[in-house]
DNA sequence: CGGCGTTCCCAAAGCGCTTTGAGCATCAAG
DNA sequence: CTTGATGCTCAAAGCGCTTTGGGAACGCCG
């Protein structure tokens, strides 16, 4: 069923079904109500591709998911903020298409995605720390929107990110008030630029408080759960261990338990642990009585705001650099408590 | 630039042009050629939306993604998936387009997604047992193929599946083998067609084996880490607990070590576990020795298959129902023993 | 040299929609 | 009765590509 034949069915004009359809107000109500209900009942839909061919708009928002060449790894946050943009895409009639790909060919990608002209705009995940694609981008012409920030000079663009700075600043401070004096830091990749501000965050919290930097209590990798096994087991192994671990992902949090129970620690008494959350679906962090004490910030509710500040960049090009932080909150939980004293530590 | 910029520049038709891109023989070589270098001089891509209006074929590949409305989550093997779909895409030069779905309301994606004409085949997820969706998919004209069964009577449709029962009643006869009597079964949500086969096979091993089937031995919910800790905390707490325990997602398998673990038990010694794993990039099962004992199957892989699949019907729409059974392997890991004596269980 | 394939290229139609510019009633005002 | 405004509708152009149906140029054969 297309328009012509819808048209036909009516013994109306293609142009008075298209406007009466689009509601332009040139159409009489009793016209634009017949043919409305004639598309319903015929299950007329508009063909995409010749509608934004006509109305240069192609209805659709690129995502480029990068998958970690090393690894194989898609980062386990994705399903969770697209869920949380595919909810702004539904309502506002845009389709969501998904690029993964592999971080050597990425530049090419965005090429042919603007000259495609598949999308009207991009979102951008993972960025690194000077990340080459923010320049590339601006050279192309399409709208974009940065999950995550690029510390180069130039600021000049739009993104959304969650003060990981402050997060990881708080969440060590909070620990240095419970008594840690050694934390470790069981982080993303460093150059992942979020994992770069956390790490931040770690450094000034313990320069503020005068306690010493310890390169050796300092891990960084891919956020797996068995790397928060291993790192957690490497730091628990060191001669002067840590009282506390700060850990970057729910999921290496869950490794780092399975190290403190291995060695038959207990986690909140012995160990202190907090993570950051992205209170992702499939992994939340326990009901009233969080299980980790946490810095928490939603994920789905970044992929939400991310594809409504693109679509409204794209409704309003005019406007400059759209930007958004959005604070972690600090959930006390069950893995947190005030560091042992030297008597304990013996005992134990 | 487009093809009529790129045709002008060149001094030749766009007929001529077009045909030198796509490979038509009535193009000379030399003329070939210079097209080529000056379509990638000046970043020439052709407009998807014009080219598939011209040929009828959109080059994208739908994937409706379903969100329980209950728990507002989504399955943590999409991403997974995802990607392997992702690779055949990318070889192909389809493009992906992910339409989240609130459960409710599924039905009218289909249809809408079929009369926009934007997608010139589909990929289904998370069949529930007798689906519906697969008797409307049928009324619809489009390509379709299936991750999972749905085991209504009619089998006419084309799918890829994990063979869920007999890795499961494998499973189970492994424990019986190392002499478990009472098994319990941590499962999926049961009106998932998956978690009903899943169910078949290890009721079945119980029954070929001659053992009792006991229902306070069986749970089944949404298949996340803190499901799995409290369905194990009340397995766990019965009367007469049981020896082992099968789960159905690596994800609630350490919900269960961590029940395990916090009652001061041993896991693979005290109780053993086996897990059904999907390989997933972001929670791999151990390096050499697998810290579970699993039946795994790589959904990274299926995605992948499932794509070809679905390329492969859109080739040749003549062919039968398409139909593959992926047999998961059994990996022995660290979380299974022979079941402890009457001796040792009230030493523990 | 005329005729006939080949080889290479082109003009134009068409995909299904939106949108421009115009036309035809109808009706109120002059 | 004419004029102008208003309300409704339409034919046709155009979006950027592919593809059909030729057609010119060229070489080769008889």
């Amino acid at each position: 069923m297309n328009l012509k034949e819808l048209a036909q069915e009516l013994g109306l004009s293609q142009t008075t079904v298209s406007r009466a359809l689009n509601g332009y107000p040139e159409v009489s109500e009793a016209t634009r109500r017949r043919v409305i209900e004639a598309a319903e009942r015929l299950n007329y839909q508009p063909n995409t591709r010749a509608r934004s061919l006509a109305t240069g708009r192609a209805m659709a928002i690129g995502h480029v998911i990068p998958i970690s060449t090393k690894h194989e790894m898609l980062n386990p946050i994705f399903a969770d903020f697209i869920a949380g943009a595919g909810e702004t895409y539904a309502r506002s009639g845009y389709d969501m298409v998904l690029s993964v790909v592999t971080d050597d060919n990425e530049p090419r990608i965005y090429r042919e995605l603007a000259a495609k002209r598949g999308v009207d705009g991009i979102i951008v995940h993972a960025p690194r720390s000077g990340d080459p694609r923010i320049a590339l981008l601006k050279q192309i012409v399409l709208p974009f929107v940065v999950h995550g920030r690029t510390s180069s000079g130039d600021d000049d663009y739009n993104w959304l990110d969650v003060n990981n700075r402050r997060a990881f600043q708080r969440a060590t401070e909070f620990l240095i008030d419970l008594g840690h004096r050694r934390i470790g830091l069981i982080n993303g990749l460093e150059n992942m630029d979020f994992a770069a501000r956390r790490r931040d965050g770690y450094l000034r919290a313990l320069r503020l408080r005068g306690l010493p930097v310890d390169d050796s209590l300092m891990r960084a990798d891919e956020m797996t759960e068995a790397y928060g096994y291993e790192a957690a087991r490497a730091l628990l192994s060191l001669a002067e261990r840590p009282s506390a671990i700060l850990v970057s992902s729910i999921i290496s949090a869950n490794g780092v338990r399975r190290a403190i129970d291995d060695i038959g620690l207990m986690i909140g008494r012995d160990i202190s642990v907090i993570t950051h959350d992205d209170d992702l679906s499939y992994f939340r962090n326990g009901a009233e009585v969080p299980l980790y004490t946490a810095v928490r910030s939603s994920v789905r509710e970044a992929g939400r705001r991310s594809a409504e500040i693109l679509l409204d960049i794209i409704g309003d090009p005019g406007q400059g650099p759209v930007q958004e932080l959005l604070e972690a909150e600090l959930m006390i939980g069950q893995s947190t408590g005030p560091a042992p004293t030297a008597a304990e530590r013996r005992q134990g």
